[in-house]
DNA sequence: GCGGCTGATGTCAGTTGCTGTCATCACCAT
DNA sequence: ATGGTGATGACAGCAACTGACATCAGCCGC
C-alpha cells in the first residue's frame, strides 16, 4: 500500500463507517481508522477537523440542494412552501441511498457527541435556508421561523422514514408539512 | 483555602464563567478553572461530565418548568398553545437574570463546541415537551412537531430578546408564536 | 530525460481533555 | 475515641488533536 494510493479521503470515510458500525464510535480510535485506510493518524486530521467530521462529509451537497431549491421556487410561493419543496428534493436524494442513510443514522443515534454534531449541521442548514429566503424578500424573523420549522419537520419525518420503511420519503415530507400546518393552526 | 470550603460546584461554575468570558473557552484549561475555584482538575470532573457541561448547570430546572407548564395547561388547550404557554413561563424566569443570560449566551455563541452542547440541551427540552404532550393524549407526530416548533420559536425569540433589549420577553414569545402561525399558514 | 517545485504524507514531540485507582481528610454517629 | 462515609487530592495513563519538520510522488519547464 504505497504512499500515493488515490482517494485517501474516501478510504478514511469508508474505514470510519465500518469501524464505528462494528465496535461503536467511542471504542474506535483515529489511529485504527487511519490504519485500516493505509494512512497515519496525522493524515486523518489533515482531511477531517476531528473524529466526528468524517461522518458528515457530503453534507455540503445537501445544503446546496436545499438552498438552490428555495432559490428556484416560483416568486409567488409562500416561504413555508418553498422550504417544503426544498426538503422534498432533499428527501428524493436521500431515498436513493436508504440503506446508507440507515446505517449512518444508527451510528449517530448511538452516540451523544455525534448527535451534537448532527444538530449543528442541521442548524447550518437552517441558517442557509433562512438566508435563501431573505434573498427572496422574506422578512428576517419569518425567514428564520420558516427555516427552523422546516428543519423540525425534516428531523421528525426522517426518523419516521427510517423507522417505518415508508417507501416514498418525499410524500412523507409533504404530509409532515401538512401536519405542521394543522398543529400550528391549533388543531 | 481549606479542603472543605462549601459550594464547590458553584465556585467551579463561577470560575468557569469568568475565565471563559475573560480569555475565551478554548484558551481556558480545566486546571485553571479548578485552580481559581481552589480545587483540582480531578474534582472538576467529579462535578461536571466535561468542560462544556459547567455552563449548562441549571438547565434541568428550566426543563422541569416547561414540562410542568404543559402538564398544567387546561385540557382544552391546543398542543401548540400549551407549548407557547410553557415558553412564556420560561421567558419570565429568564427575564429575571437578563444580564447573566446575555453573558452566558455571548460565551456560547463564540464557540462551536458550546453551540453544539446548547443544541442538544434544547433537543432534550423538545423531547421532554413532546412526552408531556403525549401524556395529554396528543398523537405522536403532532406532539413532536409542536415541541420542535416551540423550540424553534424560542431559539429565534431568545436571540431577538438579547439583541434588541426588548423589555418584555414573554410578550415577545407570544408574538413569535403568532408569527409562526402566520408563516405555517403560508402567509 | 533531468532538476526543481508543489502538495500530500510520514514522523515525532507536546498539550489537554478525561478516566481509573488509591490515599487522605473532614465530618458525623455511636 | 473510634469507625464509617463522602468529598477531595495525587498520580498514572489513554486518546484526541496540533505544530514543526522531513520525505516522497508527480508534474513542469527546459
Amino acid at each position: 500500500m504505497g504512499r500515493w494510493e488515490p482517494n485517501a479521503r474516501g478510504r478514511l470515510v469508508q474505514a470510519a463507517m465500518e469501524l464505528y458500525g462494528e465496535r461503536g464510535y467511542e471504542q474506535t480510535t483515529v489511529a485504527e481508522i487511519a490504519n485500516r485506510a493505509g494512512l497515519t493518524e496525522r493524515t486523518f486530521f489533515r482531511h477531517f477537523a476531528d473524529k466526528r467530521e468524517v461522518l458528515f462529509w457530503g453534507g455540503g451537497a445537501l445544503q446546496e440542494l436545499l438552498v438552490s431549491s428555495v432559490a428556484e421556487a416560483p416568486a409567488s410561493t409562500a416561504p413555508i412552501d418553498a422550504v417544503a419543496a426544498a426538503f422534498e428534493a432533499a428527501a428524493a436524494q436521500l431515498q436513493e441511498r436508504r440503506e446508507h442513510s440507515r446505517q449512518r443514522q444508527a451510528i449517530i443515534a448511538a452516540n451523544a457527541e455525534l448527535r451534537e454534531r448532527e444538530l449543528i449541521k442541521l442548524e447550518s442548514f437552517a441558517s442557509a435556508l433562512a438566508d435563501a429566503l431573505r434573498l427572496r424578500g422574506v422578512a428576517d424573523t419569518a425567514a428564520s421561523l420558516a427555516a427552523e420549522a422546516g428543519i423540525a419537520v425534516f428531523k421528525i419525518a426522517f426518523v419516521h422514514w427510517l423507522a417505518t420503511g415508508q417507501p416514498d420519503f418525499p410524500q412523507l415530507i409533504r404530509e409532515s408539512f401538512d401536519e405542521l400546518k394543522a398543529v400550528a393552526a391549533g388543531k
